[in-house]
RNA sequence: UGGGGCGUCGCCAAGCGGUAAGGCACCGGAUUUUGAUUCCGGCAUUCCCAGGUUCGAUCCCUGGCGCCCCAGCCA
């Protein structure tokens, strides 16, 4: 499956270790239970690679599990988007997956359980007047006047709601616990509500569906899981968790709370990454620009890259912000060993060679590192493209500058060294050709007395191929989005750029999901989408690292 | 001002009473037909602050300070 992932040590290995030396259990079960309300996102990918890789670590097993609970939010595309993702990502969940709502029978005489028991009531207040009663963080709630219905009446106004006689909000069956606990989770949390809605597997056949609270420790008990991870934001829910488990008088497994990622320059909610998605801001939720597994997948983002990257930030307790620039490394770490090197040319400037004039197939190497990996022709003629941020007619530093200006020479990747013997400018005194001559004696050699620094790509005039490139920058251009006043303030207006290359032509075979290194220039994708045989499409996944960028 | 957490290098993160791992970033230097890659070297006398216990504290105690989460019939 992945390579190898030597993973060090994080709170929540010590604790399985733990666990495991005190035979508190002898197998390690995890879980990775999404909603499916939503794609999977970069967020999600840390707790996937978390789960599952802990579940390989320790040989044992982690189930994918649909939490849907929320018939009003779910749906089947996200179902099978999940499951896409997470066995792009290089995880195997088994058989087949599992779902919340193929435990509903069971959630359902659990519930009748504690209401026999005289844990849980039917409420008939409002959802305001529950607000109201539930007291604030500072006050304790005070009991609903229903709280203290008889096991009879509860048990009959219940069958009410599972029959759907009631109206949606009518009635709620809540746990009895205690309104003055100073953990809001314990004041009478909601067990079932009453929703009449389809539900994408169950259809109309409840009325009735469970609330996290009173279904995620239930499945997770029901599957044997021994450590239940989850983000730190359920840390307060885990006494309820264990609450109902202790009343139920089933198994108990471990919750772990671990804390969430954060990533500068995006945003991570479900919530608005489909307000994103709907109000067109992207094209999809597999849009490049997107933090979803999805859209990282097109950009060209390879699945071991994200998985390094999970690896690299760790697991720990504390909030933390990740720069993106972290991942950016994940995935040229990757595409470096991986990308097979062309050349293409993003701004071009027109080149002649004035002592050339034939036309020479060369060879140049799939990746320079990997000669085993072949090589391809490179067509090379008197007429030629460079890139324009590769001349200047008056370079800042005569020492530190080593690309091509009056009377400086260059070798051009793969081919020759030339010389700048001339330029010509247009009426507005730009730069729009270079006349240079070449040192006939210097393919793959260098030239003897003389030292050749700069190399820069380039692309024959007559053999060049246009294809479409689509440049991304940073979807937003606030570290924090959410810091903004409305987080859509904070989108990046150039986050794409659409343009063109001028591409050597073995580029046109490109197959869609393959990605290259434009040498010197970066990483880029053919889109899975937009492509079509003989016509890539060219997504940007990340440029190359350019410490020239960084001394001007 | 109720409850639950967190605070170790610029960013993550080990450490669990015996004298600060590692990764990334950064800074040098070497190799290089990608200013890429690779390679070598450097990079916390100090662990939010202040007291205390101890032969010895990042680890224990006390008191501060800062930050995060919780008042959905969402998950």
């Amino acid at each position: 499956m992945s390579t190898s992932e030597p993973s060090s040590s994080n709170f929540i290995k010590t604790i399985i270790d733990e666990d495991l030396e005190s035979g508190k259990y002898q197998k390690v079960i995890t879980r990775f239970p999404p909603e499916p309300n939503g794609y999977l996102h970069i967020g999600h990918a840390k707790s996937i690679c978390l789960n599952f890789g802990l579940a390989t670590e320790y040989k044992g097993r982690c189930n994918l599990r649909f939490d849907d609970t929320n018939p009003t939010k779910e749906d089947d595309e996200y179902v099978e988007a999940i499951k896409e993702d997470v066995q792009w990502l290089g995880f195997d969940w088994g058989k087949e997956p599992l779902f919340a709502s193929d435990y509903f029978e069971q959630l359902y005489q659990w519930a009748l359980q504690l209401i026999k028991k005289g844990k849980a009531y039917v409420d008939s207040q409002n959802a305001e007047e529950m607000r109201v009663n539930r007291g604030t963080l500072t006050q304790a709630g005070t009991d609903s006047p229903y709280r203290n219905r008889s096991v009879e009446e509860n048990l009959e106004l219940f069958e009410k709601m599972k029959n759907g006689d009631f109206p949606d909000g009518s009635h709620i069956l809540r746990a009895k616990i205690d309104m003055a606990a100073p953990n809001m989770n314990l004041r009478d949390p909601a067990m079932y509500r009453i929703l009449h809605a389809q539900h994408h597997r169950t259809g109309d056949k409840w009325c009735i569906y469970p609330m996290y609270d009173f279904a995620h420790g239930q499945e997770d008990s029901i599957e044997g899981v021994t450590h239940s991870i989850c983000t730190l934001e359920f840390e307060d829910h885990r006494p309820l968790y264990e609450w109902f488990l202790k009343e139920l008088e089933i198994y108990s497994p471990q919750q772990i709370e671990f804390a969430r990622l954060n990533l500068s320059y995006t945003v991570m909610s479900k919530r608005k990454l489909l307000q994103l998605v709907n109000d067109q801001h992207v094209e999809g939720w597999d849009d490049p620009r997107m933090p979803t597994v999805s859209g990282m997948r097109r950009r060209g983002y390879p699945a071991a890259a994200i998985r390094s990257f999970c690896e690299r930030i760790g697991v720990g307790r504390s909030a933390s912000w990740i720069d993106l620039s972290v991942l950016e490394d994940c995935v040229r770490e990757q595409l470096n060993e991986t990308a097979f090197r062309r050349q293409a040319v993003l701004n071009p400037l027109k080149v002649t060679i004035t002592n050339y004039d034939k036309i020479e197939q060369l060879d140049a190497p799939n990746h320079p590192q990997q000669p085993e990996r072949g090589s391809r022709k490179l067509p090379m003629s008197n007429e030629l493209w460079i890139d324009r941020d590769d001349f200047m007619e008056d370079p800042p530093s005569k020492k530190k500058y080593f690309r091509l200006g009056p009377e400086r020479e260059v070798r051009l990747r793969n081919s020759y060294i030339i010389k700048c013997e001339d330029f010509i400018k247009d009426e507005n005194g730009e730069v729009v050709e270079l006349k240079c001559s070449a040192d006939l004696d210097t393919l793959g050699k260098n030239p003897e007395g003389r030292k050749v620094k700069g190399i820069i790509h380039w692309v024959s005039a007559q053999h060049a191929v246009k294809v479409p490139v689509r440049i991304y920058d940073r979807l937003f251009n606030q570290e924090n989005p959410d810091k903004a006043e409305n987080y859509l303030s904070a989108l990046n207006p150039d986050s794409l750029q659409v343009t063109e290359a001028l591409a050597e032509p073995s580029l046109l075979e490109a197959k869609a999901g393959e990605t290259f290194q434009f040498e010197r220039v970066g990483y880029f994708t053919v889109d899975s989408k937009d492509s079509a045989a003989e016509k890539p499409v060219f997504n940007r996944a990340v440029t190359l690292r350019d410490t020239w960028a960084k001394m001007k």
